[in-house]
DNA sequence: CATACTGGTAAGTGATGACTTACGGAATGA
DNA sequence: TCATTCCGTAAGTCATCACTTACCAGTATG
């Protein structure tokens, strides 16, 4: 029930936004806040539910805490789409082959 | 930005647990409600998001709506997350090299 | 110690959204 | 035409959630 929560933590627009920027790389929350139209401690909740989702992890490095995109939760993530994609094409192949007797 | 809907169709978890019961194959209505604790109202509303999301085609057969899964729409999803996975996978190798001078 | 950074947490609010029941409307079969 | 089956829509309700401000804790630097 993994990528249940991501999905779920993706969905916000602004926790995307959030997530997309960690894509970029490895940056700490103020560094997020900065670009965006929300407060500090917005951001904060944010990196709080991407990483209980596995998708982002977080390193303290002194006063600062790095946070950045979790490949294996991505990995998750890519798997069950995966998923579906094959059984969409299968789906696909067997209505083609007018397999509704 | 019609992979942020698609997101955001697939975060609810009824909705979600709809859309996996159409990838398993085409299915009406009454037939995706009949195997889902809700309603069959609450089954349309979620089937016009996902509809709206293109993420599930309609076809009218007689007095039957028959919803099945879109490929095209799953295609944006995955190279959706692809392109996340190949810059995760970027930034962690600049990590390893020690690029952080 | 005092100050200035860092950032997580608490509490409150306004909006969104996932349900329900009730209804209406279109196609089939007698 | 009448009844039946299929389904979308309207309206209302209750919970969730994304955001704000205020506050507090830890780590450097004078």
């Amino acid at each position: 029930m993994t990528y249940g929560m991501m999905i779920e933590a993706l969905a916000a627009p602004t926790r995307r936004a959030v997530f997309e920027r960690l894509a970029q790389g490895p940056a700490s929350v103020g560094e997020v806040a900065k670009g965006l139209p929300v407060s500090r401690p917005a951001v904060s909740q944010h990196l709080r539910i991407l990483k209980e989702a596995r998708l982002v992890s977080e390193r303290r490095e002194g006063v600062k805490r790095i946070y950045a995109v979790d490949p294996e939760g991505l990995a998750v993530l890519r798997r069950y789409f995966d998923r579906f994609w094959d059984q969409a094409l299968d789906n696909f192949k067997r209505s083609i082959e007018g397999g509704d007797t």
